[in-house]
DNA sequence: GAGCTTCTCACCTAGGTGATAAAA
DNA sequence: CTTTTTATCACCTAGGTGAGAAGC
């Protein structure tokens, strides 16, 4: 039967801590996962019947747009005050068990060791990695759902915000400005949150999805990608309205 | 044990239903409590050490501002694409036991068999109310919680729309116009909200959020007291800066 | 007409963008 | 000096208001 919550329970579910924003996405720690299955694939498309139970294979959506700015090097602008990531970390399920219910998670974590710089219009190595704050993992809020609902839509983390604010109390991932990180999906075969650190987790990377940290565009060909694809930004499009009057200089 | 996911739990629970938008505030459908305290008074402030376990009380946040709604006879508008309450419905919790675990509920009940007119500037019974589309019970998304975590913070349903579309889709509560209804509380002690339809419910109703769902508002001394205190309603003040310049004349 | 509902509007709140200047 | 960070801005997206015209 269930049992009564405990003081680990929930600083491990993390999901009702006072201390953070209560729109932010639900956080947990964790150990590394026990088991891990790396992916980094173009999608592949289903043919009918072709469903088979229980083993979930995950798709990064718009990986197309993710591959544009890989190709330059991703940049996310980090800040004190928190920054979403674009593109959106998004993705689609197959082979779920449509009647089992599953956790779904995602995390940010360093891609090497290394501090970088960029000088002469290209990403270079500047020496040993910073230390790292401990990393967050997120539960998509959704979390448990059936394998029929997960695959029924697409899987979006757009409420996860960086930060660079070490004193940070949102609930926002930590990161070092000018170092690499790769973000990566899990699965969790599980009823129940309390059960997430006994369970297995299947984890599905996208190398595409790779990105240096920093507090200002470095490439400029990031910054007009950004622009050109982010709504937010559409202010700055050559076809926008924007008036370019003279600036009010600050005292 | 956890038992697997069937269809009678999923329907119940409502939280994943692919056909409501995943924005919406979670929904169930229930049976009547099996059991109600009825509570209409005001906040009480508690002593230190005052507080007993697991006999939760609820107080109705910013009661003040509705007694004034409340004078003039509370109107909610009502729109086919959902329309939010205002004042919006707030609550703060004490009694609970801290380390067990409550899910927050409310729904939207008929006051009386009535439907009413405003004529002459009051409102008048005009006759037998129309028949009621079933009642949706709404889930507060942070359930279930630890009573820690509920008294923590103001309990805010500001997620909740009304709407006179009996098609909806989006988990909406459906209201007819001209009747009159009554909003309510409910706290269930549950680990699960798989359990909620065999546990208890504890009911409590603030009678000054009693109001008249409408289309358009009839009274106009509602009309001020919704400009006055409504953010979104800035625009209609005579502080505002909305220029009063003649308007397009629809085709 | 009179009563009620629907639609579009200007005007807000709330918050996500990169540019820019200044600070570190 | 160079490099990186911070604060503020105009400009957006997204969506919640009552007013008022039009529809029923």
């Amino acid at each position: 039967m269930l049992s009564g919550p405990s003081a680990m329970d929930l600083s491990f579910r993390g999901l009702f801590d006072p201390s953070l924003d209560a729109s932010a996405t639900p956080i947990i720690h964790t150990s590394p996962p026990e088991q891990s299955l790396i992916l980094c694939r173009p999608p592949k498309i289903l043919e009918e019947g072709e469903m088979t139970e229980d083993n979930p294979e995950v798709y990064l959506e718009s990986n197309d747009l993710w591959t544009q700015f890989h190709k330059y090097g991703t940049e996310m602008v980090i800040t004190k005050s928190g920054r979403r990531l674009f593109p959106p970390l998004k993705a689609r399920c197959t082979g779920m068990d449509r009647n089992a219910k599953y956790i779904f998670l995602m995390d940010i974590v360093t891609a090497d060791d290394c501090r970088y710089k960029f000088h002469k219009s290209r990403w270079m190595v500047a020496g040993k990695a910073d230390p790292e704050m401990p990393k967050r993992m997120s539960i998509h809020p959704d979390s448990p759902a059936t394998g029929e609902q997960w695959m029924s839509k697409v899987v979006n983390f757009h409420k996860l915000k960086l930060t660079n604010n070490i004193s940070d109390k949102h609930g926002f991932t930590i990161l070092n400005s000018m170092h690499k990180y790769q973000p990566r999906f899990h699965i969790v075969k599980a009823h129940d949150i309390l059960k997430l650190p006994f369970s297995t987790f299947r984890t599905y990377v996208f190398c595409e999805t790779e990105f240096i940290a920093v507090t200002a565009y470095q490439n400029d060909k990031i910054t007009q990608l950004k622009i050109d694809n982010n709504p937010f930004a559409k202010g700055f499009r050559e076809t926008g309205n924007r008036r370019r009057e003279k600036r009010h200089v600050f005292h």
